[in-house]
This record gives C-alpha cells, structure tokens and sequence, in this order.
DNA sequence: GTCTGTCAAGGAAGCGCTTGCACAGACTTC
DNA sequence: GAAGTCTGTGCAAGCGCTTCCTTGACAGAC
C-alpha cells in the first residue's frame, strides 16, 4: 500500500506540500497540486484513515444508535442517514441494540468512548439518565431523529400533532365511538413514540368533547401480526362497537385491515381504519395514513450533523419538525350507522 | 479525556508497563496489573481506536456490504452480524448501496481502501469483475452471505436446492401446472438469488417430468405488492389455470396470498401457496415456506470472520452451507380438480 | 563468591499522517 | 534601492498507542 512518502517522492515534492496538495490547502501553485495528484492517482494511494484521525482528531466517521434495525422505520432512517453520509466521503458505524440490554450497555460503557466517530445520531431511542450523561461527555454532536434527546439537537416530526391529525380526520368524518391501537409497555420501553402518539388521540377526543372508555385501548407491539391481533379483539366485542380504530403505527394498521377482512367485516364500509408512517405498504394495503419520510429525515438528519462538523452551523440544539402530510385513502370513510 | 500516559502515572509505573497490563500480556505481576487496571478504571480510561490502529494495524471493525438495508433480508442479517461483532468488541462499518450506482462505486474506490476494516462482509452482492479485483487487492478476509464471491469464504443456504424442495412440495401434492413467481431484471442485477431459485424450480419440474410453460413465469421486484400484482395476472387468466404458485421469496408469496383472496379464491383450496425465506411474517399469513434464519446466518458469518482474525481458523475459501427447512402451513394442500 | 537464567519493568522507536513555524525567493511600495 | 509583503515549500514535532530491545534484580548453580 502506497503511503504519502511515496507519492511525494514520485510527485518530487516533500511530504508537507504532498499533504497539503491533497487536501485541498491554499498557497499550493496549481502546477504542484497537479503533480501530486497525478502522483497519488496512479500509486492508487489512499491516505491510512487511523493517521488522519490520530493526527487532526477527526474521524470522517458518525455513529447511528438505534433499538432495531430489521424494522421498517429504523432501516429505513438508516439507509436515508447513510446516503447522505457517503455523499460527503463519511464513514457510518452502527451501534443498535438489539433488544438486548447487554449489547445496548456496551454501546455506552465501551464503543462510544473509542473516539471513533465524530458526532452521533440516534434514532427514536428513548435514553437513560447515565446514558445521558455519557453522550454529554463526549462533547461531540448530538441528533436526535425521531424523538427528543435532552440537550441534543433535534429532528422529528410532532407525534402527538400526528396522531391527534389521524384521530379528528375519523372525527371529522363522523365517528364517535374510536378504538386506539397503541403500543404495550414492551415498545415503550424502546423507544418514544407509542405515548406521545396516545396522548395526540386523547386530546382529539377530548377537544371534540368525545367521551374516552379505557376499554377502547388495546395495546400491541407496533407490527402487523400485532396490529392484527389487537383490532380482532376490538372488532368482534360486541359490547365496544367501535366504528373506526386509530393505529399509533401503519405496520398495526395493516394489521387490522387484515384482521377486519378476516372477521368479514369491509374496510372502509363496517369500520374505518388510520394509521401513522406512510409505510412502504400503506399504500398497496389503501390505508389512509400521516405520512412522514424516514428516509428523507435520515438524510436531512445527516445533513445537519455535516453541517456542524464542518463548522458552518453552530452545535445549538435547535428543535427541528419535519412535515407531516395526512394521505387519505380507501381505508376510511363517513361513519353511518350500522 | 484521560491518555495512557495518565493511566501509567497513576498507577505508578511506565506506559510500556500500563500498556501490557491493559493488553493482557504475560510476564506483568499480579499486582502491578491490578494496579493498572484500577488506574485505567477510575480514570475513565478507553483506548483511543485511532492510535491503537496506527500501531497495531489492527482496526476491531468489520465491513458490511450490501444492496439495500430496509429490506427484511438485509436488515435481519445485519442485525444478526451486529450482535455478534458487538459481543467481540468489534465495531461494525456499513456500506450500503441504495440503489445507487455511484454510491456503489464510492464503496470500491474511496471506503474500502481507507484500511478502516480488517474485513468484509458482503451480503447476496453480485460483484463486477472490477469490484472483485479491488476486493482481492486488499488483502484481508471476505466471506460471502447468501452467495458465493469467487474466491472468497461463503455462507449461504443451497438457493438451488430450497426452490426445488418448494415446488417438489408442490408436486407431491399433486399439482401439475404450478406458476413461478420470480425476479425480474432489475431484481438479478442487484443479487444473485432470483436466476438460482428459477433454476431449482426448472429442475424439479424437469425430473419430475412435467412441462413448464413460459406463460407460467411472472417476474416480480421481491416485494409484496410485486408479488401480488404477478399473482393477478397469474391467477386471472383463464388459460393458464395453475393450481399451484412458487413464489422465489416469501414477500412476493405473501402477495400472492393477498391477490388470491381478492380474487376470491380461497387459499389453499383453490390455489396452493409456497414461498422461500421464512420472512417473520409468513407464519402470520400461514405461509408454507421453505425456511433459513436470516439472523442466524448472520451471526454465524461474523463469527467465521473472527475467527479468522484471531488466527483460529485459516482463512481458506471455504463454501459452508446454511440448513433449510421446508415449514408446511396453511396456504398449501393436496390437488383437487375444479 | 561469581556466573547464568528468569522475570518484571522501562526506554524509545515507529505506525502514517497533519500542521505550526521557518525560510527563500519574487513581487510590491515608497 | 531598501524594506516589507506575499507565495510556495520544507523541516520537524506530535497525535496516542504498541512492542522490540535493554536493563536491573534476584534466585539457583557451580
């Protein structure tokens, strides 16, 4: 492997000025700068990540944290955060736990600490107090996507707007009696969301002065086969009759669309489903939905953590929201009565 | 942040000494390296990754490639080598294509050679003869999930042999005229899986003596909605009348199964169902599948990897195959005519 | 009582880069 | 024409580790 000796030898020029050409520096004559990357491109050099980093402090390199990555909205994010990171010669290492709580310790005990990445980005994690107080002590570039980070910056969309947007578009509609798919204690554990997007439901019916039974509630574990089971159990109570339900995720709305079909009730005729995501699959399933772009707010996200890094944005922790849209499609419609 | 050099000072002895103890190495006292150790603890001590690197040429971080990470395939096996890595203290580097062709390009040209890995993973890639080469240039330990990459170590489960299981299946039921549900060109151009699986349908059909029809292939994109828009066509045109479908992936099988009951069809009554992969959901949809653990396979790669890396095992080219397994449900059953 | 071998510990080089400082020469400016 | 300002380049220190080589202390062998 070629080292940077040799392509100031082969450019004639000392290290120094071998160095600078490459890195773009001023005060290096045009000529010079040609010769030492003709120089660099035909030794096929390039320069050893672990000198730059021991020598200047910067890795070129952010980590991303998050709960799961086989799931939509993480992978997703991901793949959005990633792209946008490549595009500016970044390195991204991932940190995701897992669902285990040994794995997610190690994240903050040990890998963090090896002053491997430049700036972090979590997605939706719901963070501890000593986890906290870690990221504070890096003192390096904090984004929170998807969820508030205290004294990080952040991106998200406004989840209690969301689903207090999705519950009155049922309202709005006619519908009175209005079940909620929202998330068990298990995802709340994980990440933030499945509250937030509870407490939007309740102020919808309260604002609209629509009485709430606890017995409208049925906790699930944000996917379809969850959603699923979730929505049998509200259908096919008779005492309920609830005439649409509010799923806090598109994945537990699919879920119940299917469990409706299955119970041989018609969606949207005998019961109006809304969900919240803009899942790749909502539209295939004709879900009405609040859409939010995971991946377009992974890549604004690291777009706003490139801007720290190279100094043009200051590290304020500023609140961004990303805009959500409501897509009404052929999974609601006026409620009447049975 | 506290450097060896504090570490060895509190402890009362030199970095050489502070350095060995951290490291493990023999011929250090007892109890000097208690003393060490205690040092590094209260101090907060980790080893700065970029100088151990520099020194060592050792990085503790594994390269990951792939086409896309929000797909269920990649996404799980990814998590499957994170949570191994994690475990060995090996950090994790991602490539990801995104679909992006010169994203891809970046990967070969500027990441991979920064000496950031000690080694590769690619998972089901299809390597250009160029791509191969700057892999092979670099000298270090490549395994291949879910599709070999000449000259590298493979894991990977027999694609051939589960396509063929699956239709046999279907021919042991008695089915005759059984449809195919297989890639399309943009799906071959990203992996490898769509042409193998087509090939093991062809086979059993041929041992088994039975005819294929070219009308009976529907080329899908690996999804669900492909799956189900292929299965529309495949099982609303009266003349073709198969009573059977093999779906190449267990989200273009889910499709199909959505498709059917659109139609009106009753799944497996009047039509049978199989797909390959044992995606979380095909249990869900009563899916018959022929099964591999994505996860798993993950696992198991990196703990190949490593075991390579700390010279256990040579790193010979070996090919291991991964265990399949046919899981019967509900969307398949014996032949019955019209 | 000297010699050799073993063990624990330290000194210092070196990994491959960046960058502050020094310096030589060319170009202004009065 | 001397003093001062730019420009372009080189020297060498230093980033924080690991590890080869050496040293010193001590025990057992002669």
């Amino acid at each position: 492997m070629a080292r940077i000796e040799d392509v100031a030898k082969r450019a004639g020029v000392s290290i120094s000025t071998a160095s600078r050409a490459l890195n773009g520096h001023p005060r290096i004559s045009p000529n010079t700068a040609r010769r030492v990357t003709e120089a660099a491109q035909s030794l096929g050099y390039v320069a050893s990540s672990s000198a730059y980093t021991l020598a200047t402090g910067r890795n070129r390199n952010v980590g991303v944290v998050l709960p799961y990555i086989e799931r939509w909205y993480f992978g997703t994010v991901l793949a959005g955060i990633e792209s946008r990171l490549m595009r500016a010669g970044y390195d991204l290492s991932l940190y995701d736990f897992n669902g285990s709580a040994e794995q997610r310790a190690s994240v903050f005990t040990d890998f963090l600490l090896r002053k491997h990445v430049d700036a972090l980005i979590t997605v939706a994690v719901r963070l501890e107090p000593h986890e906290l107080e870690v990221l504070h002590r890096l003192d390096k570039p904090v984004l929170a996507v998807g969820g508030p980070v205290p004294g990080a910056a952040t991106l998200r969309i406004d989840d209690f707007g969301a689903a207090k947007l999705a519950t009155l578009h049922l309202i709005s509609l006619g519908h009175r009696r209005i079940g909620l798919i929202g998330g068990d204690t298990a995802s709340e554990m994980d990440f933030r969301q499945p509250e937030t997007r509870h407490g939007g439901y309740l102020e919808a019916m309260a604002e609209s002065g629509l009485p709430v039974s606890d017995t409208w509630f049925f906790p699930a574990d944000f996917t379809i086969a969850g959603g699923y089971a979730a929505a049998k159990t509200a259908l096919s109570d008779p005492r309920l009759s609830v005439s649409a339900l509010f799923a806090a995720s598109d994945e537990m709305a699919i879920g119940a669309v299917l469990a409706a079909k299955d119970l041989g009730m018609k969606v949207p005729e005998d019961v109006s489903i809304v969900g919240i995501d803009g899942h790749d699959l909502s539209e295939f399933f004709g879900l009405t939905t609040v859409a939010q772009s995971p991946r377009d707010q992974g890549a604004r996200a690291a777009e706003l953590i490139l801007g720290v890094l190279s100094g043009d944005q200051p590290a304020s922790p500023t609140d961004t929201l990303w805009p959500i849209e409501l897509i009404v499609r052929s999974s609601t419609t006026r409620y009447h009565a049975p």
